[in-house]
Parts: C-alpha cells; sequence; structure tokens
DNA sequence: AATCGCGCCTGACGGC
DNA sequence: TGCCGTCAGGCGCGAT
C-alpha cells in the first residue's frame, strides 16, 4: 500500500499518541514478516520511553533512549493506536502496549513489512544508509534528476521509483507525477531535457504534498492510525483509470506494464 | 555499474 | 459451489 504520503499521514497519525510514553510490553503474535522480527526486540524496548517517530524513506523510525525501532509497511501494513485491552484481529502481529494502556498495533496481511533494530544511529542501518534524497532534501530538483539520469537506458518511471535516486515514490504516485508532468512513463531517462526534469521535480513534490494534505491514498488496506481511510484517491488522474478518459483531452487512459507493475498514461498528454 | 526478473505473502475477483 | 489463474500500493537479491 503505502507510498510516502500514507507513510507520513501515519507518521504524524501516531506521533502525538506515542511521545513520552512508556513501552510496559510488545506483543509478537507473527515474527515471519519480510525478515523475522528480531527475538531481542522486547526485552531491549521493555520501560523504554519513546522520544521521537520520524521517518526515513518508507520507513518509520520510533527512538527510544536505547534504540531504534525501524517499521516499514510493505504491500499491505497498516498502524492503529487502540486500547490494548481490543481483540486482535486476524494479521495483527505485534503490539506494542504502552504504560497508560494503549498500544500501537501493526496489521498487515500480506506480511512483506518489517519490524527491525536499528541501534542507536538508524541512518547507519543498512537498508537506510544507500537512500537516495528525501524529496524535500535540498539537493532534490531538476537538475539532481537531469544530472544522475545521463547515459541511464531504463524507463523513467522505474527511475524515478528507484530509492537511490529519490526514495518514496512507488506504483501510484509515479504514474500520477509522470502525468502531471506530461512525460510517458516508458521514456528513456537518459533522454528527457533538463527543462522537463524541473517540471518532473516540481510535480512529484507538489503531487506528494498535496497526497499527505488528504491523508494519502486509501485503495484497499490504508488506514490512519484512528482507522480512517485517506481521501487521494479521488484526486487520481490516471491510476486505475484504464479505459476512462483523461480529464484533459478526453481520450483514454492507457495501461502498460513497465517492469512488472501497471502503469497508467495518457498517450496523447504524455510524450 | 546498471538492469531485469523473482519471490516473499494473503485475499479479492473473474472465468469456467 | 469450487477451483484456478491473475492481480494488488514494496523492495532486496541474485543473475546477467
Amino acid at each position: 500500500m503505502p507510498e510516502l504520503p500514507e507513510v507520513e499521514t501515519t507518521r504524524k497519525g501516531i506521533e502525538p499518541h506515542l511521545l513520552q510514553q512508556r513501552i510496559k510490553k510488545v506483543i509478537i503474535r507473527q515474527s515471519k514478516l519480510r525478515w523475522p522480527i528480531p527475538a531481542t526486540l522486547k526485552q531491549k524496548l521493555k520501560d523504554q520511553i519513546i522520544t521521537r517517530i520520524s521517518r526515513r524513506a518508507k520507513y518509520l523510525l520510533m527512538q527510544t533512549p536505547a534504540g531504534t525501532v525501524l517499521l516499514h509497511l510493505g504491500m499491505s501494513g497498516s498502524l492503529r493506536i487502540i486500547p490494548a485491552k481490543t481483540p486482535a484481529d486476524k494479521h495483527d502481529h505485534v503490539d506494542f502496549v504502552l504504560a497508560n494502556n494503549q498500544c500501537l498495533r501493526l496489521h498487515d496481511p500480506r506480511r512483506f513489512g518489517a519490524v527491525l533494530w536499528a541501534g542507536k544511529d538508524p541512518n547507519k542501518h543498512p537498508l537506510i544508509c544507500n537512500l537516495g534524497p528525501e524529496p524535500w532534501d535540498n539537493m532534490f530538483n531538476g537538475d539532481y534528476l537531469f544530472n544522475l539520469s545521463r547515459g541511464r537506458k531504463k524507463a523513467i518511471k522505474n527511475f524515478i521509483m528507484d530509492g537511490h535516486v529519490v526514495v518514496g515514490i512507488g506504483n501510484i504516485y509515479a504514474s500520477e507525477a509522470l502525468f502531471h508532468a506530461g512525460i510517458h512513463p516508458q521514456r528513456e531517462a537518459g533522454r528527457i531535457s533538463r527543462i522537463r526534469y524541473q517540471r518532473l521535480a516540481e510535480n512529484i513534490l507538489s503531487i506528494l504534498e498535496k497526497a499527505i494534505q488528504a491523508g494519502g491514498t486509501s485503495l484497499k488496506d490504508f488506514v490512519r492510525e484512528d482507522g480512517t481511510p485517506g481521501y487521494f484517491k479521488q484526486e487520481l488522474r490516471v491510476y486505475g483509470r484504464e479505459h476512462e478518459t483523461c480529464y484533459i483531452c478526453s481520450s483514454r487512459i492507457k495501461r502498460i506494464i513497465i517492469g512488472q507493475r501497471s502503469s497508467f498514461y495518457c498517450s496523447k498528454c504524455q510524450h
């Protein structure tokens, strides 16, 4: 599910419930996620105070004096804040039970998510240390994309979904940003002009910002920390709209497979 | 170095 | 009704 806007929506939602709270215990019902949940996690977190909830790429970082928990929501994960006594549903894999008897609960049907221990400097963790810039980083702009893409032959859609290039853009927002920028998703990354990359960088920022403002996109699994969906689905211009009409030119939206993923575009508006 | 395809999982849906 | 194939928002990994 979750791309950057959904992860950031989750971060903002859970943060006020967690800051300065003490973790009473951790309940692990299913440890087989993308990687096994470390057996030492329970003892490391017991009685720790949560000091910060931040985000790097699509990872949520829950910081305590003893170290940091890395949370990833994979394709179908969500985090809820609920009373600790709430009975667990199917796929409710982990509870972080707080001393105030509230609970941070991870629900993830497909189990592509992760709960890992990152120590005191999560930026040194192997899953984090080689990532590209955040979209809001000063270095991320059209010139950055243009320079990095020279000589690259892969499709622009795969290029902007590559976490070593820029983090946070998944399958939905890649299609959407390319539509707004007027770029065909299959165009070679190395054959796009500087001016078009400037427009693309601007559109990536604005689409992510608007999606965060709307509380993310809920297609199937995503819910916010209070269980409510995000409202960006109604703003989608091409994603999931195969055979429907383009909002700009009224021609039919097309779907093609790029890198084994569905990609949506308007063949008249995007080149 | 860059690129491609696989596979981890469950669940929903359409066709027969 | 049941079975089977396909598809779904991520992403690291091994092969080329």
